[in-house]
DNA sequence: TATTATCGTAAGCCATTACTTACGGTAAGT
DNA sequence: ACTTACCGTAAGTAATGGCTTACGATAATA
């Protein structure tokens, strides 16, 4: 399972920023910067940890590094969802039902 | 926006499974560390970020407290993903027609 | 009332990690 | 060949956060 690093990935504020921005359209990473309160290298080092995940891909045009979101990598988010969506639902109204006659 | 809440506390991975168990039954904060390498004031913290989180609610039943997943807490993160979802199946699939020619 | 069971919270420690600056490396332009 | 643009990585630092132990509070029980 991936999910420990996907979920990691998209826990923190400042990366899902970074994954949002590449899932709007395809940037490179000193843009990337440019709207950011952090540093290049930051962004570098984010964008490191969501290849890891396999949330993002890059290609290279000429010194720019493009970066683009993996839709296959929320599938994965997907997947988790629908399973814990289902379970939640039917444990939460038993649970309802056990409160009301407490 | 409660995302940056509900992904922090999702990215955790001992959080996650304290979710996954009372998402598939409700569950008392004792019987959840009995099965967690944690101690039981841990999995307090962690549901208190959790509920913190909207992800799960609480009910006392005498000196216990009830734990169970919210569904509206993962609805909120099925919005996220419904939108990013299409923004990245876009961005990707034009990304994939840039490398192509590039 | 005294005891037991169950739980939340405070304090402190330690590991993780996000950030910056500095450096090296590749590709395009002159 | 030299310069410029763009980027990844290393090193070091500051801060976030997860864990444990200790304590206090509430509810059921005898």
């Amino acid at each position: 399972m991936a999910y420990d690093n996907m979920f990691s990935a998209l826990g923190d504020s400042t990366r899902r920023q970074v994954f949002e921005a590449v899932a709007e359209c395809p940037r490179a990473v000193g843009d990337l910067a440019a709207d950011l309160p952090v540093s290049r290298p930051a962004v570098s080092q984010h964008l490191k940890v969501l290849s890891d995940a396999g949330l993002v891909v890059c290609r290279a045009e000429g010194t720019r590094r493009i970066y683009a979101a993996r839709p296959e990598g929320l599938a994965d988010l997907r997947a988790w969802l629908e399973r814990y969506w289902s379970d939640a639902l039917e444990s939460f109204a038993a649970e309802v039902n056990k409160g009301r006659d407490a």
